[in-house]
DNA sequence: CCGAGTCGGTTGCGAGCGCAACTATTTGTG
DNA sequence: CACAAATAGTTGCGCTCGCAACCGACTCGG
């Protein structure tokens, strides 16, 4: 078989895997987007500033951008709508006044501790269909790329 | 230990599996969008219906849709865009004369033959990370979840 | 056949996002 | 100390996308 007629490659794209992970975060966003929107009122970027900001109290929206990897005007924006509504708190920094540390309101709080419940129960569930090796080697795979693409934190 | 005083659950976004699927799909994309849009021109709706015109000659926009899980206008304006360019052709349909044939022209055949070798090449640096035991169970959770949540084609 | 409902595909519009530019502050260097 | 460079955060702008509405074509029951 000479290469002139060699049969072209071809790309599946279902069988394609960053089109296949592409799909897959995606699927499962939505199964929780619903729920942060219709339930919450939130979308994505403000519950992962809500997430970001109940583990960790009085941080800045730097370290919010950099821990959820999204982009600090994303983040900004995020962080204005939420304080309208009130759901969290900004002061002015002691030490540095271009900083503004960011914290949950007590209705953020509120919030915050009827959302981590669901959405861990949500993550339980769809991790429910893989067994526990199945669910390990996943794990597994998942990291050595988080590694191997520098994204962890 | 009473309920009162039970420790208030939290969520670390960094462990949190769908948090985790979304940067880990958006970290791979990047890793590749840079070549479709720098080497090619191509934005992912593009790439998408190019590899997926490229794969199955002849289809409808419709099945480009399908297929890729793209809105219908996403797609519309992809094919749109890549008949301004001449690397697609459309045909009305003998049968129905709502839908439109795609293929790719002559140029976007040789633009094809040119993309699919650099994708998958990509896709193999990024998967070489892994073992192959733990690239055989990632695939398998990959696959499990698709299933789960009803992803698969 | 003829009208209602469906289906393939396109388009107007508003929302969300990233880029780049900006303000205000801090840090580093000669 | 002064001035340049870096940093925290915000905002104007243009682009992309999804929703809903729409157009033309098909289909199926009466």
């Amino acid at each position: 078989m000479t290469a002139r007629s060699m049969p072209e490659q071809t790309l599946e794209l279902a069988a394609f895997v960053p089109f296949r992970l592409n799909r897959l975060a995606d699927g499962v966003s939505q199964h929780l987007a619903v729920v942060y929107r219709k339930r919450f009122g939130l979308d994505i970027p403000q519950w992962r500033v809500m997430a970001t900001v109940g583990a960790k109290q009085d941080c800045t929206a730097q370290y919010v951008a950099a821990s959820t990897r999204m982009h600090k005007t994303r983040v900004s924006r995020a962080i204005a709508e939420l304080e309208a509504r009130q759901l969290i708190e900004r002061a002015s920094s002691s030490d540095d006044r271009r900083a503004r540390q960011v914290r949950l309101s007590r209705s953020g709080r509120r919030m915050y501790s009827e959302l981590v419940p669901i959405a861990l129960e949500r993550e339980a569930t769809l991790l429910s269909c893989l067994g526990p090796d199945q669910l390990a080697g996943f794990l597994v795979g998942i990291e050595t790329l988080e590694r191997f693409l520098r994204l962890e934190d």
